[in-house]
DNA sequence: ATTAAAATTTAGACAAAGCTAAAAATTTAT
DNA sequence: ATAAATTTTTAGCTTTGTCTAAATTTTAAT
C-alpha cells in the first residue's frame, strides 16, 4: 500500500465514521485537498484492491479489510502523537504534521513497541482514542460542553476541531485536557457560555463550546 | 527532495567516502538495485539541483551541498537507529529496514528533540559515528581486528559489514560493541585469528577479522 | 592503430498520482 | 416533464522513477 492510498483510506473512514452511507466523490476530494477527477482515479484503484466499495456515480465505501487498514493507520498516527507530546516536548498543536508523515512507517515490531514503551495509552494528545492492535476503539463517554446544562460540571476530556488555530486559542484560555470546569450561565444572545474553572472565571464562544469535549462528573 | 533523491545522495556520499573521485554510473547502480539508465535519469535530475557535479561519461560527484544534505540523511538514518535499540528493544540487526524509512521523515524539531532525548549519542549501534546537526562527523580511532598483533589488546567499537548475517554471527559469538579481546595467535594458513575474551576463547576467520572494528588499548 | 569489450547514455514505454477540459449521469428547479 | 445546475466520470497530458533495447563513448586487447 502507497502512501496516498493509505490517506484515502483514513479520509474515507474519518467521513463515514456519523454517516453510514457511501461517500461522496466531492466529500473526498474536499478533505484530500484534490480534485474529483484524481478521487474517482485513486477509488477504482482501491475498489480493484477490494478496500472500497464502488458503484459508479454512487459514492464509495470501505470495505471490512479496508475499514481495518484505516484503523491501524490511525492507530499508529495516535501513538506517533502521544510520543511526541510525551517524549520530545512537542505541543498538542505542533504534532499532526509530523504524525502524518509517522503514520506510513512500515513495521509492526516498530508500532507494538511504540505501545509498550509508551505504556498503552488510550487516548491521544486531543483526546481520541488509541485502536488496540486488533483494530477495535473504546468510546469514551464524552459530550460537547456546549451540551452541558447551568450548573454542571466537567472534565475537558477532548477537542472536535485539532486545527492549529483552535488548540491555540485553547492555550491561550489556558483550557487544557484533564481542566475540570462548571457551567455558570449560557447566554441565549449568542449561546456563549460562562464557565468557572480553577479560579477564574471566562466567556468561550458557541463555536468554542461547539468543539470542546467534556465528561461529565 | 523525494525519498529516492535522499537514497542516491546517501548512496554517493558512501561510495565516495574512501575514493575522492567520481562515481561511476555501475556502482551508483549496484548499491540502489537498480539499472544504469536510471542512475543516468536521476544524477542529471541531482546536478539541475546542483547537488551532484556530473560530466556524461565521467561519473558523478556530490557538491558541498549535496554533501551537507547527505550527511543529515545520515544522522538521521543513526539517530534513529539509537532509538530503536535503546528505547524500543530491536536488537542490532533489526533497526536498519526501519531506520531507512524513518531517515525521509522531515522535521527538524523531531529530529533535534530526538537527539535531545537520546542524550547526544556519539556512535550508533553499529558503533558508527553521528554527524551533529551542522554536518560534523567525529572521525573515532578504530582500526581492523585483522591489524592487531599477537598480544595486543583491542576493544570492540564497531562493523565494517552490517549486514544481518554478520551481526547475527557475532551475536552467536557473543562479540557485542564493548566487548575487551586479546589476540593470542595468529594462524598464517588462513589468516584467521585466535582471541581471548573474557574466559573464554575463539578463533574467527580472517574475513571476520577484517570486518569487525576495535580500539586498541 | 584497429578492433573488441565494457560502460554509459538515449529513446521509448510504463505505473502511480496528479491536473484540466469535455462528456455523461444525476439531481434540482421550473 | 423538460430544462438547468450540479456531480461524477472519462480522456488526455504531466512528472517521478523505473525498465528494456538500441546507440554512443570510453577502455582494453590485439
Ligand atoms: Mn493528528
Ligand atoms: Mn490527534
Ligand atoms: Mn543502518
Ligand atoms: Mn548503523
Amino acid at each position: 500500500m502507497t502512501l496516498s492510498e493509505e490517506n484515502y483510506l483514513k479520509a474515507l473512514y474519518h467521513l463515514a465514521k456519523d454517516a453510514k452511507e457511501a461517500v461522496s466523490t466531492n466529500a473526498i476530494a474536499e478533505v484530500m485537498e484534490t480534485k474529483a477527477s484524481s478521487v474517482t482515479d485513486m477509488i477504482k484503484r482501491l475498489s480493484e484492491k477490494k478496500l472500497v466499495k464502488y458503484k459508479r456515480y454512487q459514492g464509495a465505501k470501505l470495505t471490512e479489510e479496508g475499514k481495518l487498514y484505516a484503523v491501524n493507520v490511525i492507530r499508529k498516527h495516535r501513538l506517533w502523537e502521544v510520543f511526541l507530546v510525551e517524549k520530545l516536548n512537542f505541543s498538542w498543536d505542533e504534532v499532526h504534521e509530523v504524525a502524518e508523515q509517522l503514520e506510513h512507517i512500515k513495521s509492526d515490531k516498530l508500532i507494538e513497541e511504540l505501545d509498550v514503551f509508551l505504556d498503552y495509552p488510550s487516548v491521544d494528545p486531543h483526546g481520541d482514542p488509541i485502536p488496540d492492535k486488533h483494530g477495535n476503539i473504546q468510546p469514551l463517554p464524552k459530550v460537547l460542553l456546549a451540551t452541558l446544562k447551568v450548573g454542571e460540571k466537567g472534565v475537558c476530556v477532548g477537542v472536535k476541531n485539532s486545527s492549529k488555530e483552535f488548540l491555540q486559542y485553547l492555550d491561550k484560555l489556558e483550557i487544557s485536557l484533564g481542566n475540570e470546569l462548571t457551567v455558570l450561565s449560557k447566554e441565549p444572545f449568542d449561546n456563549s457560555v460562562s464557565i468557572g474553572m480553577g479560579n477564574t472565571k471566562i466567556s468561550v464562544s458557541s463555536l468554542t463550546a461547539n468543539n470542546l469535549y467534556v465528561k461529565k462528573v
